[in-house]
DNA sequence: TCAGTTTCGTTAACACTGTTCACGGTAAAC
DNA sequence: GTTTACCGTGAACAGTGTTAACGAAACTGA
């Protein structure tokens, strides 16, 4: 029986390292503190813009891969970072994480808005579902799953959620490990999508500049949301060491 | 002695016409789908694009431009319906104000992005300066403020406030009214500032689409956000009524 | 009223974007 | 070894923002 892995062709290997190329190679461009452009980035790869065309169908099909390797870059650098923390403490490791979304938001605000601000029209169903397995959804919504399974934090029953909601936390859209999680606990992702609803929000603020420099500065903002939070995920009882790890990591920028 | 009003000349007339022009046919632009772009508003308008650097000095002025006058009109009509109840009943105005503001949001989403998600550099002061005299910041806050006149919600102390918040909420940068609040009463921006940042968090989630589009569609993701808020800014005996203000005006929606 | 100046628009041009098309050459497949 | 599929090219089109040199009309002051 064959294996998992389909045997790669030459052309097929050659086909995917252009792809980490182009990446790459955009990830370059951002940085250096242009915008991504497709001709850009084929001058870059000495290819001529045309040839770009062989393996993204438009622009908006480029902009959506870098977004997505961009996410999957950052998403595995908070993850490195909150395994300081062992797996057995995931308010920690989730205190890390965010900390360190916030970092990456501040610093890198092009990729940022590329990742999180890029406007997804409603009807678009093939870029929605990227977002569907975005990597960093994966990451929080896991930790979220993993801090309920060690504090038993309340969440609302099926019964006790609009029917649209229900619906949407029973067969999720967003991103979400959800598979592993009983049908009857599925009240959890409402829990799940409000505070990364508060998360996403002033983190976006201070990203896009729209707050006042020195609160931003100060982190007070983002601190004080994030510690909203403590309560309704159960943590009440850690909050001292959590303040102190967030503190740690917010001072690291 | 003269009078504030500078004696308008025909010229000075006929240039302010221009860019009221210029406003609505970009505002046009936009309403029929188009992004905004230089050349396309000088065509509409029967001009070349080199015609315009008369009246803005670049893309970006032009955009800051027009972001500042849909920021105008739209607070306008907020404003407008949250008269529906009288000026006596500011919790009431803020609730209509909220949700007006979200389904503007909602149902413009490139005007939306436009004045709310355009990224603002650090550095850029001038840019910052328009975002201080952002009308939609002045209503937000005057509404909070009149709140608080009226059930005097508890705000720290400018003791307890981070030393670089303390000199955030003195001498404001954000769009506020602040210039009545009194400055031992300056925390109160502080609860200002927490409050439009869960606000706009919510509202750009769901206006970029970065969510499940049944949740924003049921709006409860918006309203349960909003509902949180009605606890620090002392509303708490006023939670059934309002409630069912903003339940109306979403179904507006 | 006439000269001088300011303001507002033009055309032409440059350097960029994304995108399509018709055409080769080269590598894999049968 | 022939065929086929893939990957690249150059040319071209329709856009974009932006600068420069220039002209006409409108205001200004003597």
């Amino acid at each position: 029986m064959p294996h998992i892995r389909v045997p790669v062709t030459r052309r097929e290997r050659q086909r995917e390292a252009t792809y980490d190329e182009i990446v790459a190679v955009a990830a370059e461009l951002l940085d250096a503190g242009a915008d991504l452009s497709l001709r850009a980035v084929a001058a870059k790869m000495g290819l001529t813009a045309p040839a770009l065309y062989r393996y993204v169908a438009n622009y908006q099909e480029l902009v959506d891969l870098v977004a997505f390797e961009l996410d999957k870059a950052a998403t595995a650098e908070w993850a490195a970072a909150a395994e300081r923390f062992p797996a057995d403490d995931p308010a920690a490791r989730l205190a890390v994480g965010c900390a360190r979304f916030r970092n990456w938001a501040l610093s890198k605000p092009r990729q940022f808005a590329l990742v999180f601000a890029n406007p997804i029209a409603a009807g678009d169903t093939d870029r929605r579902e990227l977002l569907t397995i975005s990597t960093s959804g994966h990451f929080f919504t896991d930790l979220v799953w993993q801090v309920w399974e060690l504090y038993q934090f309340p969440f609302p029953a099926l019964d006790d959620l609009d029917p649209v909601v229900r619906e949407a936390v029973l067969d999720p859209l967003i991103p979400a490990k959800s598979e592993h999680i009983p049908r009857e606990d599925r009240g959890l992702m409402w829990i799940y999508m409000r505070s990364w609803s508060a998360l996403y929000g002033v983190v976006t603020l201070e990203s896009t500049g729209h707050c006042d420099p020195r609160v931003i500065e100060s982190g007070q903002l983002f601190r004080a949301t994030v510690l909203d939070w403590l309560g309704p995920l159960g943590l009440d009882g850690e909050r001292e060491r959590l303040t102190k790890i967030l503190d740690e990591e917010l001072a690291r920028r």
